[in-house]
RNA sequence: GGGGCGUUAACUCAGCGGUAGAGUGCCAUCUUCACACGGUGGAAGUCGCAGGUUCAAAUCCUGCACGCCCCACCA
């Protein structure tokens, strides 16, 4: 068998997804009679790359598909992508400025055909990438929000919500992108700390009675918009004044001074300039008074013929002529620096301004409400549960959803207006002409939130509307695995749809993962310049590696600081994998061994490592039912290099190496036994790594005695507690720790490592002096000795390394050699160390309230540990004695 | 203004009622026939601070400090 003395994962990867997906291993076969086990990918945006993020949600996603499978669910992995509107429309009309054109110029169909190209050419690229990355989708079930079908989901969804209220049309106060040219929901304003100035301006009194009122304000190139001037109900300042009304500078409009409780008295001059048409808390007070609404800045941020001198300045330029004027007028009365979160386009990072204009809404509060039970009773239940308050925090405080856009990139609203009579029509299928008077229909410009499609995702990528056999088995489907950034746009919006649209939940619990940051926790993102292509990654690291990274950081409830020496630690550990391996195929020889038979004579290290081997199966089992793809990760990193490779393989080495060199004396029942044990437990460890490792793991099992065609539809394998074995486990940690002493004395001794030592040992019982001698050979062969024995006492007066460790007392001859001060030192601080021990466990022991209240068995412990330490403490002394000392340094 | 999270070895994190663990790094040592992406041994922590509950607290409770993050229509 030709093994590379070294893993080379770009040797191996390319292979094995081309097969399994060739072979189909990732289709879910509802025919199968199997348990159903279905998860949707997050879409992913087509105009997106690949990032860090995106490889550690599709590895854990992956972990759990794989593992589901093998364990035989029929596992149904959905993927799909996004046709993420104003992102990809951004990316068109980019297209179109290089070529000189715009979209106006293009017109809608040919502007949406050439969007379709643009997706058809790079919308796939993110997907190549999650294949790279090993992923079990699906891949003949793929969906795109785009779709046929799903987008005859969309429009029942909205023509239902409509017919039953809950969608409407409305002028309403939106968050608007200038740079956009769409207004946008509340969750894609980004508040973001602004410094900015606070002018107080003198409103002068109608008809020259008093001096007027001074208003703060931040947005003076609103004030040409006011309708009125507020203060609170219980300002004696301006108490007077309520009912009465100011000019409006450089306007000469003449307003009311009003009276509401909105304003905050404690504020700026406590009187509040009203712009209904600009401000949300304005166009709510406007309607509360019955105030006309004055539009003065256009969807482009530009100043309206509204704004009389100041007409088609940028608002920002107006902002400057205002100030200027008001100054030149003496009603400036003052300029303060000041901070204010300032609302910003998500997208674009542009100044947000909040605009009067009809849009769509989803009266969201009855929606709510069912989202907000179905956690609270436990339908649908947050992983880590704490989540679950951010949801419940959010969903209480809800506002009505704008899902109209200005865009052409999307679902075009399925809503359709009669010039002729004013009728609205809203309807599934294209109406032909108005239902009322037979006029001529205009269908609504705009588009919907893409978040709207995407909240239908886990049942509209299953068939709905229609009843398909798919959406009968995989609704609700099991998981959804995300990161907390979206609950809001996404994870709360599908719960709300889900239950609105299919009466239960679209997935039973939601796995919240943290955000990759670099190795400083840091937040990666480009201006940072902090970011890791995942694609450089794979290729230093390999994917294995960086997926069984990604999983045994993934604590949950903990972002992942992504640093470079962690993933070189894993690298390493592939190829420790990969070398024991090599260590078993070139010690199997020619030799196709069966599994270990009933009837084997395994030894006391056999026995060990199969009772690991089933207890390890059990941990990750347990953990990954919990999620926790860290100790899943953890436990088989510590069993495959702690355990298989530093104890198991050195273990049989001795019997194999004689069989290899051919000796005579060699037993070739035990050789045959061994090989059964080595490649029983490996096959076994492959499949546990597989989920995480598949292309190393398939890579390697292919090489070894195997059956079945791949790993990857291979069978998990199940724990049995007839294979473990306490007492095997227990002798074996014994001989571990005896051998770790023994080492220890060579070390601190300074003993050369090629010299072969006599080692003695006086074993407190006669069950363990038994096990060292049957095991003496095992003992010499890992310490490099010469001889291990037992005896009864040591001589007098030998000059030894000397330890105690279980109940085992172990001296190492070494006349001559060995330096006593140094000796009597060593064995002086390891006594201090024990008398600490002693002394604090005594105190404990001697306290009643302890051994009255504690359990009996906490108790019972203590005094066995204590007892154990008091002998060990007496040895010591006794050999420091003999070593001619006795005091401690 | 409201809410959440974190603070444990040099670094990054596990542990979450019975006097501390891992990986990396560090020190020493070894090219012994799977692996130097390796072996062997070792050093390293008053578990942010102050109280409280308990026989017993990194672990539960209450404050405080520092750091991070969400949400929010005070001009």
């Amino acid at each position: 068998m030709e093994i590379d003395k070294e893993y080379r994962p770009e040797t191996v990867e390319g292979r094995w997804y081309k097969e399994w997906v060739e072979h189909g291993l990732f289709q879910a076969r509802p025919e199968s009679g199997k348990p159903p086990w279905c998860i949707v990918l997050p879409p992913p945006n087509i105009t997106g790359n690949l990032h860090i993020g995106h490889v550690l949600n599709h590895t854990l996603h992956d972990v759990l598909a794989r593992w589901r499978r093998m364990q035989g669910w029929d596992v149904l992995w959905l993927p799909g992508t996004d046709h993420a509107g104003i992102a990809t429309q951004m990316v068109v009309e980019r297209e179109l400025a290089k070529e000189g054109k715009d979209r106006h110029a293009l017109g809608r169909e040919a502007f949406i055909a050439r969007a379709w190209e643009w997706k058809r050419n790079y919308g796939g690229r993110i997907i190549d990438a999650l294949k790279g990355l090993g992923a079990s989708c699906d891949w003949t079930r793929e969906r795109f929000t785009l779709d046929e079908g799903l987008s005859r989901a969309v429009r029942t969804v909205f023509v239902r919500l409509y017919h039953e209220g809950l969608i409407y049309r409305d002028r309403y106060i939106v968050n608007w992108c200038p740079r956009c040219r769409t207004a946008i929901s509340d969750l894609e304003t980004l508040h973001e700390p602004v410094r900015g100035k606070l002018y107080t301006v003198r409103y002068p009194a109608a008809e020259g009675k008093g001096k007027g009122i001074p208003v703060a304000t931040t947005r003076p190139e609103t004030m040409l918009g006011d309708t009125a001037v507020a203060v609170h109900p219980d300002d004696d300042r301006y108490r007077a004044m309520v009912g009465r009304q100011l000019i409006l500078p450089l306007v000469s409009r003449s307003i009311p001074v009003i009276a509401d409780a909105f304003v905050d008295p404690a504020f700026g001059t406590g009187a509040v300039k009203v712009t209904p048409a600009h401000d949300p808390n304005d166009f709510l007070a406007g309607q509360r008074h019955g105030l006309a609404q004055v539009v003065v800045i256009d969807t482009a941020g530009r100043m309206t013929a509204e704004a009389g001198e100041f007409a088609g300045l940028d608002r920002l330029q107006a902002r400057k002529r205002i100030v200027q004027r008001l100054e030149d007028l003496g009603l400036l009365l003052d300029v303060k620096d000041h901070e204010h979160a300032v609302g910003h386009c998500q997208r674009c990072g542009t100044m947000i301004e909040p605009l009067l204009s009809t849009q769509w809404f989803v009266r969201i509060a009855s929606l709510a409400g069912p989202a907000i039970e179905a956690v609270r009773d436990g339908r649908l239940q947050f992983v880590p549960a704490s989540w679950s308050k951010t949801y419940f925090e959010w969903l209480s405080n809800i506002h009505d959803w704008c899902i109209s856009r200005q865009l052409w990139w999307g679902h075009r609203i399925p809503a359709w207006y009669c010039d002729a009579c004013g009728n609205v029509e809203v309807s599934e299928e294209d109406p032909p002409a108005c239902s009322r008077c037979g006029g001529t229909l205009r269908q609504d410009e705009d588009v919907l939130d893409t978040w709207f499609s995407s909240a239908l995702w886990p049942f509209s990528t299953l068939g709905w509307p229609e009843r398909t056999p798919d959406l009968e088995r995989y609704y609700p489907t099991r998981l959804l695995i995300t990161g907390f950034d979206i609950i809001f746009f996404w994870v709360a919006r599908m719960v709300m749809m889900g239950l609105k649209f299919m009466g239960d939940v679209p997935f039973r619990e939601v796995y919240i993962h943290g955000l990759v940051r670099d190795a400083e926790g840091q937040k990666m993102s480009k201006s940072k310049g902090n970011t890791i292509e995942p694609s450089e990654l794979q290729s230093r690291y390999g994917t294995d590696a960086v997926r069984f990274t990604m999983s045994i950081l993934a604590a949950p409830g903990n972002d992942i600081p992504l640093s470079p020496e962690r993933m070189e630690g894993y690298r390493a550990f592939a190829n420790k994998l990969w070398n024991a391996c090599r260590f078993v195929l070139l010690r199997l020889g020619d030799e196709r061994p069966a599994r270990i038979a009933g009837d084997s004579p395994l030894t006391l290290t056999d026995r060990w490592i199969v009772s690991r081997t089933h207890q390890v199966i059990r941990e990750v089992e347990a953990a990954l039912e919990q999620y926790r793809f860290d100790r899943a990760a953890d436990a088989l990193y510590h069993f495959v290099w702690h355990e298989f490779c530093d104890w198991y393989i050195e273990f049989v080495k001795p019997d194999l190496a004689a069989a290899q060199k051919g000796e005579a004396d060699a037993d070739q029942g035990r050789v045959a036994t061994a090989r059964a044990v080595l490649l029983e437990v490996l096959d076994t460890l492959l499949r546990l790594l597989h989920p995480f490792m598949p292309y190393l793991t398939e890579e390697l099992w292919q090489k070894i005695p195997h059956e079945g065609d791949y790993l990857a539809a291979a069978a998990w394998p199940k724990a049995d507690d007839a294979r473990l074995d306490v007492r095997a486990e227990r002798d074996v940690e014994i001989l571990q720790d005896l051998v770790v002493k023994v080492r220890n004395l060579r070390a601190e001794s300074n003993i050369d490592p090629s010299r072969r030592i006599e080692v003695r040992i006086h074993a407190s019982s006669p069950r363990n002096a038994h096990l060292v001698t049957e095991q003496a050979g095992l003992i010499a062969a890992l310490c490099r000795a010469e001889s291990v024995r037992t005896v009864e006492s040591f001589e007098e007066g030998l000059i030894a390394a000397r330890g105690v460790v279980r109940g085992l007392e172990v001296a190492v001859p070494l006349a001559g050699l060995l330096d006593l001060d140094v000796e009597r030192a060593r064995l002086g601080r390891e006594l201090a160390r024990i008398e600490t021990e002693v002394e604090g466990r005594a105190r404990k022991l001697g306290n009643e309230s302890f051994l009255l209240r504690a359990p009996a068995e906490v108790v019972e412990r203590e005094r066995a540990a204590q007892k154990e330490m008091l002998d060990k403490k007496k040895r010591l002394e006794n050999t420091l004695a003999s070593l001619g000392g006795g005091t401690r340094p």
